[in-house]
DNA sequence: TTAGGTGCAAATCTTTTGCAGAAAG
DNA sequence: CTTTCTGCAAAAGATTTGCACCTAA
């Protein structure tokens, strides 16, 4: 599935759920596709939608973000490295069960693994915690 | 190991880390391992210790909580359900490989598991990303 | 005695909100 | 047309910092 494609169906879901379909918004869409591995942070996805639409204020791109959260087109996620909220995109399907994030102590890079490894865990977790796991959040740090 | 006990190896290390050691900090301190598993905030526990030393303000309970970040008897802790930082005890030993959360998105209850559920998984981190992993952090999200 | 610690208030930083004008359906 | 969006500026909430006064060692 190509960029634009997924922008159509991502379009398409603000629509089904109610929501106008403005120049910001597919704009803001637009980047994030752009930037898919990237985790950018509010404020850096802001300044690349700037470029498309320059008139763009940031408060507009928080409420876009809080509404794609909301219909599950990203995930937030908070590292306590910094004090801000990143952006992911969730991968169509099972997202919640297949992503995990290697984050590098040296080069502060963010690299993603989309193996779920953790089915055996989370057995193990549901059996021994009485705990039905909806999803999880798994970060390894390193080099 | 008891309160006092650990209490008492937590000044050691702030002196022999060239720290003095203070009413505001002996009473932090005391402050968060009474709530040893309560993931308190630094609000809570600023709360908590104004009881005992009431002119205490939160900017030292900041400072103290960074501090003890510092010399890994605390770690810091963000989950995107709430805007602010939360803080748990360091288990002295191997804390970094022997502690995940499970997190309620019912009630709201934090609990930890103390078992290493993960080397297997480290492990094949390793293997495929070359990849030294230091520590990860896991949250299970469910009822 | 003196370097480091403290409380307070002001500053910062990220995110949210109120509102009057703009635009999608 | 009408309901929803938008940009701006102001507000809010968490954390940090500057500074003059304390205090542990």
């Amino acid at each position: 599935m190509d960029k634009a494609e997924q922008l159509d169906r991502i379009s398409e879901q603000l629509q089904a759920a109610g929501y106008k379909l403005t120049a910001q918004r597919s704009a803001t869409v637009a980047v994030i596709l752009d930037h898919a591995q990237a985790h950018l942070s509010a404020e850096q996805i802001f300044m690349a939608t700037k470029e498309v639409v320059p008139e763009i204020g940031l408060a507009t791109v928080y409420r876009t973000l809080e509404m794609l959260t909301e219909l599950h087109v990203l995930n937030k996620v908070r590292f306590i490295e910094d004090g801000m909220t990143h952006y992911d995109l969730c991968e169509t399907d099972h997202d919640h069960h297949f992503h995990h994030h290697l984050l590098c102590l040296q080069c502060g890079a963010i690299e993603e693994i989309h193996t779920d490894l953790l089915p055996a865990v989370e057995q193990q977790v549901h059996d021994d915690y009485t705990f039905a796991v909806l999803y999880h959040r798994l970060t390894f740090h390193g080099i």
